[in-house]
RNA sequence: GGCCUGGUAGUUCAGUUGGUUAGAACGCUAGCCUGUCACGCUAGAGGUCAGGGGUUCGAGCCCCCUUCAGGUCGCCA
């Protein structure tokens, strides 16, 4: 026989009725003459009870019940005594008047206790994962993974989306990230790719006449892990034809209204605001600003470009810039100890101080010494300084350092001060990236998003002028500071798809060798094509409040790629090196 | 590849200036207990102080190396 229901699906309505359920045992609780287990299924708990009434060989039975045996009980739903009803359970009016029950199967003691899981340390949770997964805080997160995951397949259908499954083993381009590659028994020597994301493919499907497609795809890249980034990751990725910008970023608005509607019950107002990445990088430092709160960031340059200070001076007389934030009522929370760890802090992106201004009881700074006074003054002016602020201030050659370093200073302190909920959420649209970024290393132009992006219209002419003012047709959803998600429309020009490839110095027969394909099909009728892909983990993380999209992963993998419970990846035996004709070098004697 | 933080009982942690036999809570084991739900009471077991080396009369504590985990910079078109 079938259990009747879910634990938790039973209440006072279903006083008298005989049932039958199945589960894990929570906790077994016993006074003596009587028994209680909380018996947990992913609905929740249900008490089983065992009394006077009970008969003798059940009653031993549950007296030897530990935590984590499954279990079967059938019995009848009665009512608790008086006094007895826990408020604090959505099943603590009733339990169950056990009469029959089987140990499917027993438990030894695991390692942590499962409702404590979640303050265990990650190493011992991820060892013992499918524990770590029985809180019902992990349920609930994966739980609603997959009603997001359903919410979107809905939405995309209703909109004529088609959700087309595209190639796991795919051709290697090593362009950005580093592929994860996987030989090929029957070709040795040759190796296939695991997918980045499904690029090429969508655009191929575009092409073919789809019109619309869709897919909730996993991608890899062999990058190092953060809190937000693993090898192996989810994407929520779509393309649409005969479409511009404005059409994908309204479809998905009406996407991202919906899930945080019925999700989350949020309205979140549409059109979402549109911040051009120049302003985005001016104003807050970052491609992905955290607009929960205000606090932009202020360039000083004109104000000290001309000032006895060299620190100030010369980052602008050599193409940097000085920039400055002002943590508004911050002074009396700001030690001495605060700032120099601070300092710290923006030295991790490379700057090289950190100039401040406190005003506490006295006026202190590390820096106004070294102005004149109007010099101080502009610079408060500027800045809107008053009693009770600190500003911080960072000078460098190198906007890029300026902007890393105010920017993430930025968030720090907003999140360290609470000048934001952080229950709150803040949605736009970066757009207008530039199309190229110059390589610091080799100094050759590389594409900022990738070489099938589209320039705006209206900038087409700098490709053979000033390639590094191309603005590019991409924009990026950005929600509480992380990138949600970033498309673009693709070139299907074949003359600007070449341009691009001169630029990024991909000779034709490179461009033919890599992607052939791509510009073969491109000969053959390829509509105006546009698309986007959401980071899904990120996403689900977000609307979840997560800190770490670890959580939202039912078997992620550790910093250093591994996964702890499997322990992959793994040496392999010598015949399927041998079959793979692969042979391995010894790393210490090179 | 770099930087920062951490690793003490099964779990979460405390551990004074380097000084006797390394503690607490939870969990575990056993006994008692008729309304518990963080049950209660009594007793008990449980430690390679991540691993290795060094300094010292003496190291959980100081130094070096290794390793594992977390965060992060680089990286992530």
């Amino acid at each position: 026989m079938q259990r009747t229901d879910y634990c938790a699906s039973f209440g006072a309505k279903d006083i008298g009725t005989r049932v039958k359920v199945c589960g894990w045992v929570q906790k077994q609780r016993d006074l003596g003459s009587l028994i209680f287990i909380d018996l947990r299924d992913r609905s929740g708990i249900l008490q089983l009870a065992f009394d006077e009434n009970t008969p003798k060989e059940l009653f031993s039975m549950a007296f030897g019940v530990r935590a984590e045996f499954v279990l079967s009980a059938e019995g009848v739903i009665r009512p608790r005594g008086e006094g007895a009803v826990n408020p604090n359970l959505p099943t603590g009016q009733i339990e169950v008047a056990v009469d029959k029950m089987e140990i499917l199967s027993e438990a030894e003691t695991p390692p942590f206790e499962v409702l404590n899981s979640m303050d265990v340390k990650e190493e011992t949770r991820l060892k013992y994962r499918y524990l770590n997964l029985r809180h019902p805080q992990l349920q609930n997160n994966l739980r609603f993974r997959h009603k997001l995951a359903k919410s979107a397949r809905d939405y995309f259908d209703t909109q004529g989306f088609l959700e087309i499954e595209t190639p796991v083993l795919i051709k290697s381009t090593p362009e950005g990230a580093r592929d994860y590659l996987v030989p090929s028994r029957v070709h040795p020597g040759s190796f296939y790719a695991l997918p980045q994301s499904p690029q090429l493919y969508k655009q191929l499907l575009m092409v073919s006449g789809f019109d619309r497609y869709m897919q909730i795809t996993k991608c890899f890249r062999d990058e190092d892990l953060r809190a937000d980034r693993q090898p192996e990751f989810t994407q929520l990725d779509l393309e649409m034809s005969f479409v511009d910008e404005d059409d994908v970023m309204s479809i998905n608005e009406g996407f991202l209204k919906k899930i945080f509607r019925e999700e989350l019950g949020i309205e979140i107002p549409t059109p979402l605001p549109r911040l051009p990445w120049k302003e985005a990088m001016e104003n807050y430092g970052s491609d992905k600003p955290d607009l929960r709160f205000d606090m932009k960031l202020i360039n000083l340059s004109s104000i000290v470009e001309n000032c006895g200070f060299k620190v100030f001076s010369g980052a602008v007389a050599e193409g940097g810039s000085v920039r400055a934030i002002n943590v508004k009522g911050v002074a009396d929370r700001m030690s001495r100890k605060e700032i120099d760890k601070l300092t710290d802090f923006v030295k991790t992106y490379r700057a090289k101080g950190l100039a401040w201004l406190k005003g506490g009881e006295e006026k202190t700074s590390s820096y106004a010494k070294f102005l004149t006074e109007e010099e101080n003054v502009a610079i408060e002016k500027a800045c809107g300084f008053e009693k009770g602020d600190v500003l911080f201030v960072v000078a460098d050659t190198k906007n890029q350092v300026v902007f890393d370093s105010l920017g993430a200073l930025r968030s720090k302190c907003g999140e360290q001060f609470g000048f934001y909920d952080p229950k709150s959420f803040s949605l736009l649209w970066v757009t207008d990236f530039p199309m190229f970024e110059r390589d610091e290393e080799t100094g050759k132009y590389k594409a900022m998003h990738h070489p099938f992006t589209s320039p705006k219209d209206e900038d087409l002419p700098l490709l053979d002028t000033a390639p590094e003012q191309v603005r590019a047709k991409a924009y990026d959803i950005v929600i509480n500071g992380w990138e949600a998600g970033g498309g673009s429309v693709r070139i299907h020009r074949r003359d600007v798809q070449q341009k691009v490839f001169d630029i990024i110095g991909l000779t034709k027969e490179e461009a033919e060798v890599k992607f052939g394909f791509l510009l073969e099909a491109f000969r053959y009728g390829v509509p105006p094509h546009a698309g986007l892909a959401f980071g899904f983990d990120r996403l689900v993380s977000l609307l979840l409040g997560l800190d770490a999209i670890r959580d939202c992963i039912a078997f992620p993998k550790v910093q250093n790629a591994c996964e702890i419970m499997t322990q992959c990846p793994a040496p392999v035996p010598q015949e399927s090196l041998d079959e793979l004709a692969i042979a391995l070098v010894n790393r210490e004697e090179k």
